[in-house]
DNA sequence: AAGTGGTCTAGACCACGGA
DNA sequence: CCGTGGTCTAGACCACTTC
């Protein structure tokens, strides 16, 4: 019982049991590293990774608190969507609608931060999964940003997994919800009457420059969004 | 330029900026070391943390490669109903329909890994927001884990509130989903025919026992889950 | 065998912030 | 002021993995 790790894992067993209250403070260092047997760096080593794990919070002289937590942090994952269906043994078709320059329409050009005289590189295409319509994915791009973007045809490979691939971005903002499909909608996922949609939209910056805002529709009735976290509360 | 967070953000720069490309192998921390004039260890604890935030992979003798990155990572937030409507300044009202200790139905006994003649605890309650019905919770807790639920009533604070704030958990799997609301949803949440809800199922462990399962269901009119993820590539 | 990362120690100095 | 965390250095040894 001497590696940083292990004393990450003791302190975080006094955290998870309950040894250790929401709010209380904790030992400080130098005395840990008496109970422990090791250099006051090692015992940092370990706080240090509880902090960057939000479980405590430290400050100087005040020594160091185990956080109370209102709310919990859970994770989701961004995938190419080809990749997604032929995971899970599908089989995956693509198909180009439309690939234009354009001026956004007023609520992209906000949501994106372009000015009104701007074009931006707008792409609408399918996603089918065993022949049915997966997602309708609804894209715009910043060609200011990626201007590699206007040399691509989109007409093999989709914005999706072309952006996914090839482009960073440091912020994402995403909205979820559910909503009546609209009559483009309704035709292109092939939806019975009165069936809803789970729509998700997603704005990523690269720095503070908008790099793309993408809606994603999917009937309801074939698709869902699940996650799986491992120490959830740990993130 | 010395410490070790100069030096970890002088190598996001090389990462964001393309200079270190995906899949790149990187040079050594010794040949780092030199070039910052530092030790070692400092430029190790600055890898390291990019090595945390998923962004290069590291093996002894193999040194270190940038991640070629097929998947990004998001976050979204569990909160407290309550907290989140106060905060945007709407008034918030509660209102338990049912409290029963019962044995639940077969999906459940899955989902949470009971056995069949085991008893749960079954609340269901409704979230209001400025009088309107702003969520349906429909959740189910494990007496055997968590067996201080037994002495709460549930009538002045929700379960979610309750949960929230006292029972810690490991892991926690979460399903999205847009869906055409039943009867009794439709009553609670006073809907009008045609409009969609919007549906959050969330499962929590502690360590390998269930904690609890939930069912959230929103009217889809009037909400949407928001995310904002500042370095959403880094987690 | 040799190169690379992983980690520890001992000692040091600094920076912050509560008393 | 002075206790606490934040960090650096120099040197060391180990563990893994490729050659």
């Amino acid at each position: 019982m001497r590696s940083y790790k292990d004393i990450h894992n003791i302190l975080l067993d006094r955290i998870k049991s309950g040894e250790w209250k929401q709010g209380a403070l904790v030992s400080s260092e130098a005395d840990l590293a008496r109970e422990f047997g090791c250099t006051r760096v090692t015992v940092n080593r370990a706080m240090q990774a509880l902090a960057d794990a939000g479980l405590v919070e430290r400050k100087r002289k005040a020594g160091t608190r185990v956080v109370q937590r209102m709310t919990r942090n859970a994770q989701f994952q961004i995938a190419i969507v080809r990749h997604e269906i032929e995971q899970r043994g599908g089989h995956y078709k693509y198909l180009l609608i439309c690939r234009e320059e354009t001026k956004p329409p007023q609520k992209i050009q906000a949501e994106m931060s372009v000015s009104a005289d701007q074009s931006v590189l707008h792409v609408l295409c399918l996603h089918f999964a065993d022949g049915k319509p997966h997602q309708l994915e609804d894209r715009w791009i910043n060609i200011d940003t990626i201007s590699r973007a206007r040399a691509e045809p989109f007409d093999m490979i989709s914005p999706n997994e072309w952006l996914l691939q090839q482009i960073p971005y440091t912020n994402a903002e995403h909205v979820f919800r559910a909503a009546q499909p609209d009559d483009q909608e309704i035709e292109h996922l092939q939806l019975s009457r009165d069936e809803p949609v789970f729509v998700i939209e997603r704005t990523t910056w690269l720095s503070d420059q908008a790099v793309t805002h993408v809606r994603l529709v999917h009937p309801a009735n074939s698709f869902q969004l699940v996650t799986r976290d491992q120490h959830a509360d740990l993130l």
